[in-house]
RNA sequence: GCCCCUGUAGCUCAGAGGAUAGAGCACUGGCCUCCGAAGCCAGGAGCGUGGGUUCGAGUCCCGCCAGGGGCACCA
């Protein structure tokens, strides 16, 4: 694609030196994968939009193009069609020599240059310690772990970080509410604090600190039995969460925890940056950051009359820490829809902090509504309905439920019906992928109990055209790679790779590898090289969804 | 009232301003003496609505209708 795109370059810079073209200013040299085949494997519109400018007809513009691209290897065909594309077909020699390059690469394979080492930050989850996931959060999760694993590939350096808010207004409630079913545990009269959190798996976690700890924590003053339940039961919940994450395959890099950024001075820092720079105001007995001046719709409070900062001056602290104190040099935030008002003042006080707002890049997921069967079901943690994650990964698996979210865009609300998801999930993608997958494990080992060694095989021989579009399907990756790096959009992969494992199967139906027959053994080799790039494209696909590549099923 | 997201096949969803809008599920009919039939092939039906921009709109802009989320000294 980029070669095309500099290839259309180059020749529309020679016609308009050579006085072919009338210059016009420079536009971007658009290219895209046809939908049809008869268009060949790449198209650009480039003399269509190029048509005003130059006040030319479009086909004229392509005639005129076409002859200023040269052959090379790659291409077979380079040709002008009405009202004004210029297509592009690939050759199947070079096609077919791609296996090689793709072999060659092996697990590398898919990688891109793209980002040079530039340190991003993902920071996704995050959810208050004070209750299990449930399936609202773990879609944020497959996504902000899955970008995370492409801009990897893309070339970026990367860090995945979980945030955990465990400070503030709602610890305090959780270390109330936990104080209260502790006592109850231990068989005494206590209301939980207004406002608590009535979660059956308070009692659960009460029940369970009681076990260990006994009547050890009656004897103590009431506020020191809190401080100490608290410890004990924030630490269950972190830990909670943390096998939460392992088991849906989320490999966190920092567990930053708020508390530090009041002990590390970086809460100061941030709020004497923002004073510095003038977007205080003391109203009411509240700081108030005057995002108003910053073309907000209103200022918002980062310090209570109370003297107790509220979750945003957290916040951007939390970002001042980012930027300034690790210093890296972009940062994508994965948040809920119910955060989507939080976006516009955040990126206002990064700008106001004195950092260019583009770096900061806020990706928001719409709801899950769960159902099971008719029935909606409401997550809502402070009234202590919710599926959790466990149930969840109990019911579907955690490959199902990974592909199941991430195949849908971020922005469009999701129907999670429980009883079809597990109903289903024998006759998901998810297998049809991993069975291409061990479809092609077990060819492989086939060859290998056979005692045939491929590795002489001459990929030239690959001109069958299921053989040929299953190798272009593979070349698409790193472009996929490249483009879900730059939009930030990682729900392409589930669709690739079932495009993919479909070329496959497809091959493997035309096709018969490995045969004994004579005369065959020069396209068992050849083929069977193409197999293991294949394997190498489908275990890219699979590895970079989070998911398994078995080897048989 | 204001702000954000979404309306595409019976269902769940893809769709890069381009050429004839695609998958899976469900339904129907074919394909295993041969590398895994969890597979392959074939079949029907669709862009909420009214304008606009453009050579070209599912895609961009405006209105309307419908659904979800947000508008705290909660997080």
């Amino acid at each position: 694609m980029h070669l095309i795109r500099e290839l259309l370059a180059n020749a529309l810079a020679e016609a308009q030196a050579s006085g072919q073209l009338p210059s016009a200013p420079p536009i971007e040299v658009p290219v895209e994968h046809p939908q049809s085949a008869e268009h060949g494997d790449y198209a650009s519109s480039l003399p269509l939009r190029l048509a005003r400018a130059l006040r030319m007809n479009p086909l004229e513009i392509a005639n005129r193009l076409v002859p200023l691209i040269p052959a090379g290897d790659a291409l077979a065909r380079v040709w002008p069609e009405s009202p004004g594309f210029i297509n592009f077909a690939l050759e199947p020699r070079w096609l077919a020599a791609q296996v090689e390059a793709v072999i060659e690469e092996g697990p590398a394979f898919g990688n891109v240059p793209l980002g040079g080492g530039e340190s991003v930050q993902v920071e996704f989850v995050s959810i208050n310690p004070t209750g299990p996931i449930h399936v609202g959060h773990a879609r944020g999760g497959v996504l902000g772990d899955v970008l995370a694993r492409v801009l990897d590939a893309a070339g970026f350096s990367v860090t995945r970080e979980y945030y955990f808010n465990d400070a503030g207004n709602q610890m305090d409630n959780f270390y109330g509410s936990l104080h209260a079913r502790y006592l109850q545990a231990m068989g005494q009269d206590a209301e939980l604090p207004q406002g608590g959190y009535v979660g059956e798996y308070m009692v659960d976690v009460a029940k369970e600190i009681a076990d260990e700890e006994g009547d050890r924590l009656l004897d103590l003053p009431a506020e020191q039995a809190v401080e100490e339940l608290g410890r004990i039961g924030l630490g269950k919940m972190m830990r909670g969460i943390q096998s939460d994450m392992e088991r849906l395959r989320i490999d966190f890099d920092v567990w930053f925890r708020e508390h530090t950024l009041y002990s590390d001075g970086q809460y100061e820092k941030a709020m004497d940056a923002l004073g510095s720079n003038n977007h205080l105001a003391k109203r009411e007995g509240a700081t108030w950051f005057v995002s108003t001046a910053l073309g907000e719709d209103k200022d918002n409070v980062l310090v209570r009359g109370t003297g107790v900062p509220t979750y945003f001056a957290a916040d951007v602290a939390y970002h001042y820490n980012k930027f300034v104190e690790r210093g890296f040099s972009r940062v994508i935030d994965v948040w809920g829809a119910d955060h989507q008002g939080h976006v516009s003042r955040m990126k206002a006080a990064i700008g106001a902090l004195g950092i260019d707002p583009d770096r900061l890049t806020i990706l928001i997921n719409q709801m899950v509504t769960l159902k099971r069967g008719q029935q909606i079901l409401r997550a809502s943690k402070r009234a202590g309905e919710f599926i959790t994650l466990q149930e969840l990964l109990d019911e579907v698996g955690t490959d199902p439920c990974r592909y199941f979210f991430l195949a849908r865009s971020p922005d469009s609300q999701m129907e999670f019906d429980l009883e079809l998801a597990k109903k289903s999930s024998n006759e998901n993608p998810v297998f049809y992928i991993q069975y291409a997958h061990a479809r092609v494990a077990s060819i492989l080992k086939l060859a290998a109990e056979n005692g045939i060694d491929h590795g002489d095989g001459d990929v030239s021989l690959l001109t069958d055209p299921a053989e040929l579009a299953l190798i272009r399907k593979i070349l698409e990756l790193p472009e996929l790679i490249e483009s879900m790096a730059v939009k930030l959009e990682p729900h392409h992969l589930p669709h690739y790779s079932q495009d993919l494992a479909t070329a496959f199967h497809w091959f493997y139906q035309q096709c018969r590898v490995v045969s004994t027959a004579p005369g065959d053994e020069a396209i068992t080799r050849a083929r069977l090289k193409l197999v293991q790039a294949s394997a190498i494209a489908l275990g890219r696909a699979l590895s970079l969804m989070g998911m398994e590549a078995p080897e048989k099923m």
